[in-house]
DNA sequence: TTCATGGTTCGAATATAGTTGAACCATCGA
DNA sequence: TCGATGGTTCAACTATATTCGAACCATGAA
């Protein structure tokens, strides 16, 4: 019985080094991986960076992050539940992630 | 005496982490910081990676690279001498060259 | 079951990025 | 000093990304 309103997300053999370093390279996505960064968080909470931000604005940010294989995004309840793939970009590219957060 | 035909380089406090993760982010630019990490190479050398490339896209990729701080690109009598600014990066965004050159 | 909620998807519009020929510029060799 | 060489800049075009309203879909609460 499989949940239709499962997202998909790349396998961390698939994670692409490029597509991983564009999707860090845009401001409010980097501020999400942050945040995440703390935790898993769901996104109506998360995303209290910009609650003006029409939510298929925010929807589409977090598409880019998931396919990109940065974070997860699962099915909670009513809510989405986000959480950084820290483990499966760790073990691609070593370190990237760390000096990424670290930075400033 | 100021030579007119340098190109402007920004200083290391004003690399920013989103524009240097931009400008790693597609696979043609990141061929070329990585053939830099090497040592300093000459553009027509340097750029035996796609000869067939136009030279005012070549040209283009180096400007984008260059302005996002990642690499220097001087005149050197007739041609030009690429070199890769890990000094600056390193110092401002510790072990992120490091990882990205790693990977895979 | 019905409604409100939180989120995705679609489609169209806008903005940003990449590609390239042509014009130009400085340098070195003849 | 003239021409060839290596490269930058400009302008126009194409392609890709972002933005956002509207439609839609599950879920949980009433």
């Amino acid at each position: 019985m499989k949940d239709p309103s499962e997202l998909p997300h790349p396998s961390r053999a698939d994670l692409k080094l490029t597509q991983v370093l564009f999707a860090l390279s845009d401001p409010a996505r980097l501020a999400i991986v942050r945040h995440l960064a703390a935790g898993p968080q769901e996104m109506a909470n998360c995303c209290a960076i910009d609650p003006n931000m029409p939510k298929s604005t925010k929807s589409h940010l977090m598409k880019v992050l998931r396919e990109a294989g940065v974070i997860r995004n699962e099915a909670k309840g009513r809510n989405r539940l986000l959480s950084l793939r820290q483990d499966d970009i760790d073990a691609r590219f070593p370190g990237l992630l760390q000096s990424v957060l670290a930075a400033e």
